[in-house]
DNA sequence: CGGCGGGCAATG
DNA sequence: CATTGCCCGCCG
């Protein structure tokens, strides 16, 4: 009898604990709440255009389960068809750089301005045997803040966990070491790509990319260029594609027009 | 080789 | 939630 009194005790406890954590998570994020508050829907790029070069943002097709997400250091176009990004913007610079040395906070959560039926949560990547992998990477992020927001889950894609951690990584601080270097503002958008056979993780179907991409453009040398990865094992850092190549095999121009033009 | 940066899971 | 220990790959 003790015993089945001392199980509910700890299930009943084990609940409260879920729920604190839920809302200890979105308490430590009030830069969401502001938003959200202000706006009264989920935010806009209208409100952050600074994540785009020529401050637009590239155009997608219209569907109904696509949201605009600004944060603070990045901005994300997310599907609730997938649970995960479409594409994530930043605007990076030697500064942010340098400023990008946070102590790495490791706290996902699911992202409390998405509907339910359109988030990604933290049970389905539990035991996927995938890894969360960020588009903006945490290391990145210039201010305690943008750190702890990186760790969004609607800032990730179910990753091979030896992709995230080699290939991919090592895509990420090449990138960030060019950027070290760079005179101006350099645009990143990275993203994944899916099939129609693309798996799905968890109960509720996050997409697991086939493909990933990491667009680069330095503004003021007039370069760009792309990285484009397979989502698998021994995947290897290949030579970057161009950009009229990355939008050949994603069908998106991320870039205005002009700008491509005037392209070196 | 050790340090670092990308993660994971178990425990209180 | 926080803490801890662990894995792995890359780099100098």
């Amino acid at each position: 009898m003790k015993q089945t009194t001392l199980w509910a005790r700890m299930l009943r406890l084990t609940a409260i604990l879920a729920l604190t954590v839920t809302s200890a998570a979105n308490a430590r994020l009030p830069v969401f709440e502001a938003l959200d508050s202000a706006s009264g829907h989920p935010t806009r790029f209208a409100q952050c255009p600074q994540f785009f070069v020529d401050g637009k943002p590239p155009a997608i097709p219209a569907s109904p389960k696509l949201r605009e997400l600004c944060y603070e250091a990045f901005a994300i176009l997310h599907s609730g068809e997938t649970r995960t990004p479409v594409y994530v913007a930043q605007r990076l610079n030697r500064q942010t750089i340098e400023d990008a040395d946070e102590k790495r906070a490791t706290k996902f959560f699911a992202d409390a301005r998405l509907p339910r039926g359109e988030r990604a949560e933290l049970e389905d990547y539990k035991r996927s045997g995938y890894s969360r992998g960020h588009m903006a990477p945490a290391g990145d992020m210039p201010t305690p803040t943008a750190m702890a927001q990186s760790f969004s889950l609607a800032n990730m894609v179910p990753q091979d966990i030896q992709h995230n951690g080699g290939a991919w990584a090592k895509i990420e601080q090449d990138t960030r070491r060019y950027i070290r270097r760079a005179k101006g503002d350099v645009f990143v958008i990275t993203g994944p790509v899916f099939t129609p056979e693309s798996p799905r993780i968890g109960n509720n179907g996050v997409g697991v990319p086939a493909y990933l991409f990491k667009l680069v453009y330095d503004q003021h040398d007039n370069r760009a260029w792309a990285h484009w990865q397979e989502n698998r094992e021994g995947e290897r850092v290949g030579r970057p594609i161009t950009y009229e190549e990355l939008v050949k095999r994603t069908g998106v121009e991320f870039l205005p027009r002009l700008v491509v033009s005037q392209l070196n």
